[in-house]
DNA sequence: CCTCCTTACGGAAACGTTTCCATGGCTGGA
DNA sequence: TCCAGCCATGGAAACGTTTCCGTAAGGAGG
């Protein structure tokens, strides 16, 4: 592979001129300019990225940490973090922790390894020696719809306020007060603050609920199909659920069709925070809240380029929108 | 952050056997082995990746490009990769090339400045002089469900084959006739390989098709709609429709929806070519060949590492399943 | 007891950049 | 015409590793 080295004989300049031209591009004249770039097209030369980062003591590389890219959420988040990455000179290294605080502690390690310029992270709910270490080494870091309690560093995030404010809305447009709703662990953030707004709202609205209708899975299928189960065998009835994320909802539409039938399951009318793409195609609907993944993969790179450059950066709400698809079949 | 001179200076022996305890662990004391250890974690000391990268003259890094990571199928393989990957000791970088040839040879020109150890690659239709240069680098490169003509590269993919032999043998169990048939662009090898064998295995059923019930999209929602329109204003009568990825099918069942109304396109049973995971959700349900992401990612990976030992990589077709779900509601 | 071999280690070179410093030539103003 | 100043350039140091080479110490064998 060509060098910088064999770049510049073959221009015949002196290698600290061929560098010159090639990153700094001042101090040079327009003919060593010429001959230095003609060089490298024809040597097809591209700069050595671990020689470059050693020098310059930086590496344009930021992390993205993640608990699930089969989460559609996340892969939508990533595929935005990436294009917005890629337009102010980065390259994103992802990193999956499958939901794992041991997983996620290893690649913290290769990130550090890897000397990222930042870091782009959706925590687990545990706080790890490595996570500590992390935060407190100076790394620009920003959290993307997740945070930890207590860390210094900014937030972009779903509105969840808003978008259960947008779900209790339609509940109530329907008619539904008996509601089932299947939460997530109140160790992640998303999972504790969309309960705490469920239930503040309906107590807002002069709703009681029945605490039978609540229980919690683990923002996966399998454990929301077993928390809708749980209130199933408790025999309250009720006549819509409302599912705090998209898999969480996947799995209680599983289990209420288990459990009751197709038909019968069809009676009971489905609401979710996170939209999934087949929402639209289940019988009935499934309305739901949208939260915009792209925006805040894109607004968490920026803020994570400003805390590079170091600037501030404050943190976002992504606001919400709604789909409302039951208008197509009102009872 | 300490260097690993700190950690020698702290161990009270030379830099050369700091390294070669962390590094080459032959040829040192059990002595100063400990002591290193211990200065190593006194100091919470991480390697340099990029120093460490410049001056063995490899990475530890595998490069990953796909055509779109929110297309499931993609994220499925990805995770699987990585994971493997990992397993190897290799770290993966992921790139989008948003099915664009542009933003394929920008990664590629990354990938290189990063000095990838190798590259796992499911290409774009065209060759471009870019992706050229990549292969005729001498980069060990493995194609992953798509390949690329005439290029000697291992192919890790899908048996397109298979899957539609089980989708014909369905179609045939279902007395299904007149089918409609939305396939993916000819230039990427998995559309044109899936419309072959679609084609090839109703002849040899002996099963005449009409042209007009044949169409093309982008393997994309919005294409394969357009596609599945196309074939409606031709005013031939079909009773299935068959979508030649998940995508496609989606769009199909949307275009369906959207022309014929929900009613008169529940008449219609769709089979698809990906499973995707709400396909059970549809009314009718939707039957589809599973094809297996993760042990194509597994395997992808696998043989990349064997070729990047100087071993040979065979490529391997993974073998395909079917998820029939007409059962539920035989006609 | 001496010599030879092995083994651990210290020192230094090398990887490919960027950037600092010094030098030489040229321009412009007095 | 001379001098001050600027600009482009060459040369070299530095980034943090790994690895090569030479050497000293220690053990075994004669």
């Amino acid at each position: 592979m060509a060098t910088i080295k064999d770049v510049a004989a073959r221009a015949g300049v002196a290698l600290g001129t061929a560098s010159r031209v090639l990153s700094g591009s001042s101090q040079t004249s327009a003919d060593s300019r010429a001959r230095v770039l003609a060089a490298v097209a024809e040597l097809g030369y591209i700069a050595n990225g671990p020689a470059r980062s050693l020098r310059r003591a930086r590496t344009d590389v930021l992390g993205l940490l993640v608990s699930d890219i089969r989460n559609p959420f996340f892969s939508e988040l990533a595929h935005a973090a990436e294009q917005e990455a890629r337009r102010h000179g980065y390259t994103v290294l992802l990193a999956n922790a499958n939901e794992d605080a041991e997983q996620a502690d290893e690649y913290l390690r290769t990130f550090a390894a890897q000397r990222i310029d930042g870091l782009l992270f959706s925590p687990q709910s545990t706080v790890s020696p490595q996570v500590a270490a992390t935060l407190a080494s100076g790394l620009p870091v920003v959290f993307l719809n997740r945070t930890i309690e207590g860390v210094g560093a900014p937030l972009y995030g779903t509105d969840n306020a808003q978008g259960v404010q947008q779900v209790l809305a339609w509940l109530q447009r329907r008619g539904h007060r008996d509601v089932a709703f299947i939460g997530g662990p109140d160790s992640i953030s998303t999972g504790a603050e969309r309960r705490a707004a469920y239930l503040a709202g309906r107590q807002a609205h002069g709703i009681s609920t029945d605490d039978r209708l609540l229980d919690a899975g683990d923002f996966l299928a399998g454990g929301a199909a077993e928390a809708m189960s749980r209130i199933l065998d408790r025999g309250v009835t009720f006549t819509a659920v409302f599912g705090a994320n998209g898999l969480t909802t996947l799995g209680a539409v599983r289990a209420l069709r288990d459990r009751l039938g197709a038909e019968q399951a069809a009676r009971i009318e489905v609401v979710s925070f996170d939209d999934l793409d087949w929402f639209e195609f289940a019988s009935p609907p499934i309305s739901a809240v949208r939260n915009d993944a792209s925006s805040i993969g894109r607004l968490g790179v920026r803020g994570l380029v400003d805390l590079i450059a170091g600037r501030a950066a404050l943190g976002q709400r992504v606001p919400t929108t709604f789909a409302d698809r039951s208008a197509q079949d009102v009872r």
